[in-house]
DNA sequence: TCCTCTTTGCTACCGTAGTAGCATTTCGTG
DNA sequence: CACGAAATGCTACTACGGTAGCAAAGAGGA
């Protein structure tokens, strides 16, 4: 039960470190509990810590100092890992943090982590795979922002949120607020009510209990591709 | 000299290698031309082999069917290194490739890359920095364009085109066509144009056998902060 | 040098998606 | 259960940025 505690079952890859770097990562490791919507980390933590999501979400996010705009990157959740760019750099790195909900966490120091990376295969065989999810996941992000209009964005992270294949979307939004949508997709709360309620009209979604239900999957999908 | 072929001088990351590591990659190494504006990769070769710049510049990008838009993720400089999310996890990446003028690479066999970054300490001294730099970019990129308008992603274009430190974006625009600049920033040609005239208008900027010059970058400096 | 293709420059138009302000409903907590 | 805070919903307005089409200038190749 304590090895559980340490290394999440959402990330069936962790279970595949051999056991000598299972013991080192767990000597060092500590449980931390994140209360929703407080921001994290406002000193150097993230520099000196690593952490392994084991409950909630939490998520990293610009901010636009300008008018108070926020663009959320990355919605952490059991298994995902966080802050890889730290850890790949020691840089420090520019976003802010905050748990979208109670959250709880392994924290280890990330030097032993680094030291993992460097001289351990079989932490590199779960991780490389794990930081190229990332990396496709910002990708994504970034030409969806250009490429694609508010509505469009609207709809695929619907459709998204319903494939269960798609590891850092499936049941995502689930509990989120619409002005959280809102800073996934990078727009405001009132254009995605704006478009949410087009859908209801066409009878294509539902809002059950602060949830966005969607009841005609095939036609979402119909309107991205006619779009 | 030979040495110097296959370890640019740009990445002097790449010097830190150590003897062994060197062999091993100039052992399979061959060097590639790509001629400028042609489609790169159409059959899976970047699943085969991975790539690092000698010359020129090679974007990479996202393009929407629908309409045609195109977002350019990353321009690949003396130095820089692709397909590193394929090397990670050797999934297809869908993404394309351009080269922006006559450009030149040498091209390794991404198993033995692979091979290097299991096993190699000293290739990832060198490679996990430059992964951060790569996932910063992408970061970065995502949050322009949800958080600050076309003219702003402009001037800080144009502001970092100036900078000596940043690595990814000094004298970059050199040489590209405002459609290509536009495509960077995540608009059209014709917006770009649009700012650029305004620019020269208020004498910031003029237009030099095809470039665009700064005359004043402080009054770009404080487009930025006040608006 | 000539010819062609690419790039630049401009006018006009339009729609999406931001801004603002307020009323109503729901949620969480004492 | 009652209260205050957060979330939702709506109307109205505005403008930025994208679409279209064409003319002029520049670059590159024959």
């Amino acid at each position: 039960m304590s090895d559980r505690l340490y290394l999440p079952d959402a990330n069936e890859e962790m279970q595949k470190l051999d056991s000598g770097a299972r013991t080192e990562l767990s000597r060092y490791t500590k449980r931390v509990v994140f209360p929703k919507g407080e921001p994290l980390f406002n000193d150097g933590e993230l520099e000196r810590y690593f952490f392994i999501v084991t409950k909630g979400k939490i998520k990293s996010y610009q901010l636009n100092l300008e008018n108070a705009k926020e663009q959320t990157l990355f919605i952490y959740r059991e298994g995902d890992m966080f802050d890889t760019i730290v850890l790949l750099d020691g840089k420090p790195h520019d976003v802010m943090y905050e748990a979208l909900e109670e959250s709880e966490a392994i924290r280890l120091p990330i030097e032993k982590v680094r030291h993992l990376l460097m001289t351990n295969e079989s932490f590199n065989r779960m991780f490389f795979p794990y930081l190229a999810q990332q990396m496709r996941h910002m990708e994504e992000l970034a030409g969806d922002l250009s490429l694609y209009s508010t509505s469009e964005r609207l709809i695929k992270l619907l459709l998204q949120n319903l494939d269960p294949n798609n590891r850092l979307k499936y049941k995502l939004i689930k509990g989120l607020s619409n002005s959280e949508i809102a800073k996934l997709i990078g727009t405001v709360r009132h254009v995605v009510e704006r478009h949410l309620k087009a859908l209801k009209k066409e009878g294509v979604v539902v809002r059950k209990n602060k949830d966005v239900e969607i009841l005609n999957a095939q036609k979402l999908l119909d309107k991205i591709n006619l779009l």
